[in-house]
DNA sequence: ACAACGCATTGACGGTTGTCAATGGGTATG
DNA sequence: CATACCCATTGACAACCGTCAATGCGTTGT
């Protein structure tokens, strides 16, 4: 992270657009994972999924959080189609856990929370 | 990051509601910065103020971006309200730079960025 | 077979968001 | 002063988001 010192010196009419150096669907595809986890229950979520040793159950999230069983699923699908989860089901539950082959730029957002 | 391996055996009717480990109030203070940054405009706005060794001008953001000067106002607004960034104005320019006392949280969020 | 449980999907609703056009205010140049 | 430039704010609108109630489906236990 490079310091910001001293003010450039403009000219009028002028302008110097920066050269934006990541490509454009790597900027899509770290967008979809911030909007994912832009909100306080999917953020909590994949903190908890990131630091289980085990894959937690769907009606574990339900007990923690006060809100409806079909609004929880709806998150879980959320950070699914952003590719931060899997489920595995078993019997009558699923199990979510971080995505085991989570791409390095995924896993170092993830691991830069809480 | 713990790794994931067998899947718990559970029993019906039981959950087992896992702690949460993050303060509700840090919870609060990460979506924000999440949310602001959840943007691709915003995002490559934010990395381009991260890798700058000099504040950048918001009529360089207005020729770089695709969009009108109020939009591009109005992301600078929502950096600036998360406390990503800070402005400094000179003569007619406005120039925006990384906010100097960024907290460590915000700070590791964005270096796991591009 | 039947009932109970766990979960996903659908439909609906208010709230938020990204965008632009229009406007206004501040600063430099002629 | 008058004009041009840079920027922020306001208002408006479509799109998206978070939430719940209702429903449906598969699995387990009786």
């Amino acid at each position: 992270m490079a310091k910001a010192a001293t003010l450039p010196e403009r000219e009028r009419g002028v302008c110097c657009p920066p050269t934006l150096k990541v490509r454009p669907e790597r900027v899509e595809g770290t967008t979809e994972i911030l909007k994912a986890l832009a909100d306080p229950t999917r953020l909590q979520m994949a903190i908890a999924l990131r630091d289980a040793d085990q894959p937690v159950c769907v009606c574990d999230f339900t007990a923690t959080f006060d809100l409806s069983q079909p609004t929880v699923s709806h998150h879980m699908a959320r950070l699914r189609e952003a590719g931060l989860v899997e489920v595995t089901k078993k019997g009558i539950w699923s199990f979510y856990r971080l995505s085991p082959e989570l791409p390095a730029g995924a896993r170092r957002i993830l691991e830069a929370l809480g």
